[in-house]
DNA sequence: TGTCTAGCTGTAAGATTCGACAGCTGTAAA
DNA sequence: TTTACAGCTGTCGAATCTTACAGCTAGACA
């Protein structure tokens, strides 16, 4: 086994920085430590994303970044979104990857060219060499942050810069949550474990008479858990009720 | 700005490993693979966990480790896997966390004796200060990797071996996706555009007649595919198909 | 003691879904 | 040309769900 005790250096990324990153309360301030940091990796420009669902098949983006406003611009006007390479990686990875690797392959069907030539825009607005954390968890359907150096050359994989950005992205996942849950309006009122039984046989499928038998009760009441949980969530029917649970992580397993 | 190009040394974790570690095709191989970046972070021991959901509210374990068998087999006796405050942790946090920090508050109502009670046991076996990383994503509800060393002042946070130890573990938890998926039994066809969406409306609470409204087609017509999508998912129910469909991502957003 | 909540139960009418019957068009691959 | 599949439509009876009505027990809390 080597000796790591011989082999370390003052890490970039450490536990200041997360208290720093989680006590921030504004976008501003959360920006701005971000930014610092990222500097410090040798990277001028990031951002991160976040799709958090609104209903079971709607979700909403949460975005900040330190990247150019030009390129940023330019981005949103030509709907690049969608087309880019980094998030529809970030979607089904967890394995941060150099955009010099994304480029060369494409995921889900995505148009390589297109992946290709929004590389190369990027590049001509000073993004030259870039680095994308997929995320996931905290609710949310799944987050990137990608960092960009204008050098070329910058040495992401050579050194553990590559380790750091990952720990600084999910430092930022964590906070950013925090900010998004802050703000978050609707609240819901906690489910009864009875509740939450007859929801979880619901979803797997049982009918109100089988929940009944399974947990022993009548299935009127069955009906009145149910009633009052689809009333709980705001919802019209059990569909719903069960698809919104589990969205939201009620219905823990 | 810092200049990286001369800061950076050799980083342990690196492309080539990750390499490695997705050519796995056995448990073995990938203990193995994992065993050896352990022990180069300076770790001894280390373990990796998913639960991976089988129906909308169950799932199953998938484990492999390089602890103490005596260790493991007493954890697992005692049924420690519920009151691990590193397992409860995981599941809703992505920044990792030392044991150290976990013994002294207790989350979700975890026995706070109980947590204390595992690591103090756990460092009588050898495992004296532990990591424990959240993973997330891939279609698991959660994974962890924890890491532990024999010596108590192991230099985790004063050396870039934390951050890298987080970049380990998403390499770990993509190549244990890949065994996973390799052995997944279930194949579901995949469901029409047309299908796609009625669930989808089915799921945002709207009936049958509804939705054959939103689609402007006949309800019969929704009825035909919503039953196709049942058939294909295999379950009795539009609730069970709804749940099913979202827990696999199919409805996708 | 009164109020709140969780949990429990009943009847009944109407809306919705399920399941099996049967059959159409258009496109694309073999 | 045949085959396959996506998409589409119909009827009908039975099962299930939704939503009214109305009322019970037990424990926690002020």
């Amino acid at each position: 086994m080597s000796s790591p005790r011989e082999l370390h250096r003052k890490p970039h990324i450490d536990t200041d920085l997360l208290t720093r990153l989680m006590a921030c309360d504004t976008i501003e301030t959360l920006t701005s430590e971000v930014q610092g940091a990222s500097h410090r990796l040798g990277f001028e420009h990031w951002i991160y994303g976040a799709l958090m669902p609104v209903t079971p098949t709607r979700a909403e983006e949460f975005v900040i970044n330190g990247y150019p406003d030009e390129w940023r611009k330019h981005y949103l006007e030509s709907g690049y979104t969608m087309a880019d390479p980094t998030v529809t990686y970030a979607r089904g990875h967890v394995i941060p990857s150099l955009w010099d690797d994304l480029a060369s392959r494409s995921y889900r069907g995505v148009n390589s060219d297109q992946a290709k030539l929004i590389f190369t825009e990027a590049r001509s607005f000073g993004l030259a060499k870039g680095l994308s954390v997929p995320l996931h968890g905290l609710g949310c359907l799944f987050g990137i942050m990608s960092y960009a150096a204008s050098d070329p050359k910058h040495p992401i994989l050579e050194s553990t810069i590559h380790a750091e950005a990952v720990l600084l992205a999910t430092y930022v996942h964590q906070a950013a949550s925090l900010l998004i849950n802050r703000g978050a309006s609707e609240k819901i009122r906690p489910l009864t474990p009875r509740e939450r039984e007859c929801l979880k046989w619901a979803a797997e499928g049982k009918s109100g008479w089988e929940i009944a038998h399974v947990l022993k009760i009548s299935e009127r009441t069955t009906v009145f858990h149910l009633m009052n949980a689809c009333q709980k969530l705001g919802v019209t029917n059990r569909q719903q009720a069960v698809a919104k649970a589990l969205v939201l992580g009620l219905l823990e397993i």
